[in-house]
DNA sequence: GATGAATGAGAGTTCATTCAT
DNA sequence: AATGAATGAACTCTCATTCAT
């Protein structure tokens, strides 16, 4: 009778993607997302410690599917390059097509308080770490030079790709954010080699 | 013959970067900050509006004496590689320097409302003119690719820069930042021919 | 089954009348009437906007009642004179047997912002306007005299009932507000006729 | 050299009726009266003990005056019937042609607190007793009917004239106050009588 | 599991008043 | 006498969280 387990978090964490997005974590009330979600504020509490708690479960869920979709993508490339083009293009290509998605990620998600970063900082961590093994593999492979950094590398494609974001989310996002692609990836793989 | 003018300002605005830097800006409260300066909670109302603004004017500050700066060191570059680096050399070493500026100017500042932003970004964006405009000088002298596209590249120099940096103040700073100027030089240099 | 809408409100508002009465309403905070009423702060804002808001509902409260109360002892009543001592009576009364009522009415309700008279005068001019059609009835009985100036009575009347209650309230009421009803509507009726 | 002491005194009294008929009592701050009376906010405390004195002030200022002027008028009548008409035409007259001190005398000043009330109720009290003169006065004359009890016929007369006062006050003044003289005198005198 | 009324700690802000100059 | 920068007590209102139903 009871509908299966776990539908009304899914309802809760899809309200609260929007409300953030709406009014910015800080200016959202829990019981703002409790009305979008349509439930009653105390029904958050049972599927959720604490507000903080929203949102990083946000980040885990976005992230988790994002790391794990890219995986699976990745598989299909030949080299470093074909991967790391791949990285660039399913980064900018999932985030532009889920505009309130990217505003939580890169902007409410920033709003939380350092010492619960964790719970955010593992899932992205697990990103870098795919971006890192794609320049190992890279410099195995020859095609980027051996005494390139891999760590301050990654930070370099990471940091480029986020603000790419970052600007088109701030802006009114009059173009496409996939089309900035071929640009970014041009500008990135020539300093790896 | 007191030099009473601006004292306090800048008392406040001192007492401000080290609070927000310790606390952050959402834990602090502005008796913290009084404190901190030694007046009254009250006389911080005489200086600034409210809390938020003690936060943008702290940005204001650091970046109009941060771009003032590093025009007055560009100058004596000769073409925009060199322009290049030592933008890179400059961002890296004087936030690497001030680990409590850099605390508030990455994590702290992204804590407030998107309206406020205004006051932000007014006085950033004058830094990514001047990133364009280094940019451009090296279209002009054949350094760089004529079919660059300047914004594009701007957004992928500054998030470089900015994600090395906030990595640096997420961690215990086992590293000098001004160090990661020549891997990060070499990164994006390449690109940009 | 159990009775709990507007339960709160009508003891917050009971809560409000002592403590207003007792201190004054610019004396009395919030959390006074919170305690008086044995709730918390911030139930107090689940029932009322603010602070002003209570002050208004009480008189809002008070003057319904008063009306309507007032309105059906009148239908009694065989003509206008009857009507204007059965005012005068039915106010000195009221008031004169609910001493925290009668200060909060004749004191603590002028300590509000003009603005906000609305809430105030709203219920007043619906007293106002009983005793003007008391007044027009008196004229068409012919027991007033026909160029009688019906605003101008009305707030002769109104003024004097509202002066001899105030002057009760101020004092340490050594005499009951009631036997003076005889006197004041000696003194009324015959300017009337 | 210095001019002539307690000018500034009258100085501020005079914009602390212009600020507080213009934003009423509680919203006028002393920092208000003082720039409109164009001294620092330290020299109000050199005049005045603190913000209510200044309300005080400027009541007990205003009666005297008020009181005095009626008095050497009221000389010029013949009997209490003339001087219950010159009371009621001098009163709708002065406070007629000058709103906002009206304004302050039927608003502002009831917005104070009770036990600092002596202040104001010591000229007000003089008031009372000079119309409680004219109705002895009448009585003693045969005009007035000797069992008229004195208090109460002051209350209704004062409180008469006062609440035409204060609607006019609150109205838009689409009306001239003293012409309300005759309506209200002939309503009042045959109660006398 | 679900509800939503109730809680109460917490913090930003105001402004009458003071006092060193 | 005059100044006005500085003070700091005071108070309203918010909202994340709880828990009896």
């Amino acid at each position: 009778m009871t509908k299966r387990s776990g539908e009304k978090h899914q309802v809760i964490l899809d309200a609260a993607v929007k409300t953030f997005a709406r009014a910015g974590y800080h200016r959202t009330r829990v019981s703002d997302i409790a009305g979008e979600a349509g439930v009653a504020d105390g029904t958050v509490y049972i599927y959720f410690n604490n507000k903080e708690d929203i949102l990083i479960s946000l980040f885990q869920n976005i992230m988790n599917r994002f790391v794990e979709e890219l995986r699976s993508e990745l598989v299909l490339c030949r080299d470093a390059n074909e991967k790391l083009e791949k990285i660039i293009d399913y980064h900018l290509r999932t985030l532009g097509s889920k505009p309130e998605q990217a505003r939580v990620t890169q902007i409410e998600l920033r709003q939380i308080d350092q010492k619960i970063n964790e719970g955010i900082s593992k899932p992205l961590l697990t990103y870098f770490r795919l971006i890192e093994e794609v320049i190992e593999e890279g410099k195995k492979q020859a095609l980027y030079r051996p005494d390139l950094d891999t760590r301050t590398a990654r930070k370099v494609i990471f940091g480029a790709i986020d603000e790419v974001v970052t600007c088109w989310v701030m802006s009114s996002k009059p173009y496409s954010l996939a089309e900035l692609k071929n640009p970014v990836f041009d500008l990135l793989i020539r300093g790896l080699q």
